[in-house]
DNA sequence: AGCACA
């Protein structure tokens, strides 16, 4: 297998991923990037000297994270080619969800009070993205993944983004403002006859994925954050 | 290269 025999996991491990990006940073843009994949739990990244450059990504469906795993294969981020493979363990948010016990995990029983308060605290800020960007792990931008193009048919990196779930009032001009910001913006194309979606072609997979990792789940009203997908070629 | 959940 690709993935160097790992089981299929609802969580991909990151690797080789630019160690100089601050964890903050890196995880919101872990995020944005992969969330067109599907609906992710959590990312956890610690830059501990055995764990930089690494970072595991929870999705909420397995078949999300192989998606993730085959598409953004070798993805520059960052200007290192992303190595993803599956996770070799379960990541505790979901073993924790699902009510598993895992008799290894009993030493940490111990502190996980003292685990827990400072989880929270730190979540309340990690988690967060910066500008009012999605942060809970419900409800991120990819809900508006409706079953749309069967779950298994998510498209590799293009050049060309796909947006959903625009409020119906949206122009082109609005959407150029927005994009136009990020280096390599070339257009943005609407269809009158589909009110709610929007193309924006950049120069390439690269600077279209800035963009998407910036603007993944903004809202230009508070009940429209947009998905951000890559266009089908 | 490196598989955690500060």
């Amino acid at each position: 297998m690709l993935t160097g025999d790992i089981p299929p996991n609802q969580t991909i491990y990151v690797k080789n991923l630019n160690e100089k990006v601050k964890k903050e940073e890196l995880k919101r843009s872990l995020y944005c990037l992969f969330s067109q994949y599907g609906r992710i739990l959590d990312v956890v990244a610690l830059k501990t000297a055995k764990l930089r450059g690494q970072a595991w990504v929870v999705f909420s469906e397995v078949t999300a994270a192989s998606n993730a795993v085959r598409q953004m294969q070798g993805f520059p981020f960052y200007d290192k080619p992303m190595r993803i493979q599956y996770a070799k363990t379960m990541s505790d948010c979901i073993t924790e969800a699902e009510g598993v016990y895992d008799p290894n995990a009993k030493k940490k029983k111990k502190n996980e009070e003292k685990a827990e308060r400072k989880r929270r605290a730190e979540e309340s800020q990690q988690s967060a993205p910066a500008n009012g960007k999605p942060a809970e792990s419900n409800g991120g931008p990819t809900s508006f993944r409706h079953g749309n193009q069967g779950a298994q048919e998510t498209a590799p990196p293009n050049n060309i983004l796909f947006i959903q779930n625009l409020p119906h009032e949206t122009t082109s001009m609005m959407l150029q403002v927005l994009f136009q910001q990020y280096p390599g913006f070339r257009e943005v194309r609407m269809i009158e006859a589909k009110p709610g979606i929007a193309f924006v072609e950049f120069e390439d997979d690269v600077q279209s994925s800035m963009a998407m990792q910036a603007l993944q789940g903004f809202k230009i009203t508070p009940q429209n954050p947009m998905a951000v997908t890559y266009a089908k070629k």
